[in-house]
DNA sequence: ACTAAACCTATTGACATAGTAGGTAAATAG
DNA sequence: CTATTTACCTACTATGTCAATAGGTTTAGT
């Protein structure tokens, strides 16, 4: 399954962020940027559509940078992925003739439908800070300094 | 989630194979595109697709068309999208530093790993006889000339 | 021989992606 | 007050894929 990089260094920096942000601090992009060996400028376009989405603030000026909005359990991998690109968790459009009780529709309902179905079940069901605990789990030893 | 035409006409056009061949007989690329009302020279473009990952036969000449190379409970969905789509199914190859154990690496196998895995598992887990079946379940009345 | 079918290749317009680049606005340190 | 550092905004570009359209070739049946 092809994922964008916007939607790849989207997820990854807010990580990121709520990995080094301490309580009060933020974390700049040229941090996440060093970090994770992403561009900079790129990640300048990211992060605006995670904040104009309610789920990290952002400080200008100098110490400046982002911090989560509030805590991660209070948001879920699909607030996430909605955010960073609205058609991953859409139903497919129907082409052409639409709703016309044909094979067409069938199919669509019964594949593309289900999946998209099953897939929007998982994400709405995972909270960020469920995702997070999981990737620490999944990695042990890494994780050991921070508190999430 | 978004669908190119490519796998929704392809996946459509098999369905329709599977429901309007009779036994010994053929479905044109015609007969498909007036039926499903798809483009002809496109769906000219896709049903080799299929031919060559050996699900559908053709026939050449007058009287010809396509038809399942065999029994519909013989293939997957997961062979069908394979077919029409090499990356639909594929685990996200990772861009820029690979394997470097970092978050990035943690965050794709947590994530898009375990999405793909579970995407892999539904249409391997189904057979094309399954799929058709679930399909006249969900519109019943109108798949009641066919054997399928 | 004629016709109808699959098959093959090239071309095109539209769109999204993945950045790069440059400048603006705001907040802080000194 | 000024300089710096940060987020923010807009424009541009190169690349690739999609979704066809188009035209010609091969094969097989009548």
């Amino acid at each position: 399954m092809r994922v964008s990089t916007r939607v790849e260094y989207g997820m990854l920096a807010l990580v990121d962020i709520a990995m080094y942000s301490e309580s009060g601090s933020s974390v700049s992009t040229a941090d996440i940027a060093g970090r994770e060996n992403i561009s900079q400028k790129y990640l300048e376009q990211i992060l605006p559509l995670l904040r104009q989405a309610g789920l990290i603030k952002a400080q200008k000026g100098l110490k400046g940078g982002y911090y989560l909005s509030r805590s991660a359990d209070k948001f879920t991998m699909s607030d996430i992925l909605n955010a960073l690109d609205n058609s991953i968790l859409e139903e497919m459009e129907v082409t052409g003739s639409v709703n016309d009780g044909g094979l067409r529709d069938t199919v669509n309902s019964c594949l593309w439908g289900r999946i998209n179905s099953e897939l929007n079940r998982y994400v709405e069901n995972m909270s960020f800070a469920d995702f997070l605990s999981e990737c620490r789990n999944n990695t042990p030893g890494q994780w050991d300094l921070y508190s999430i």
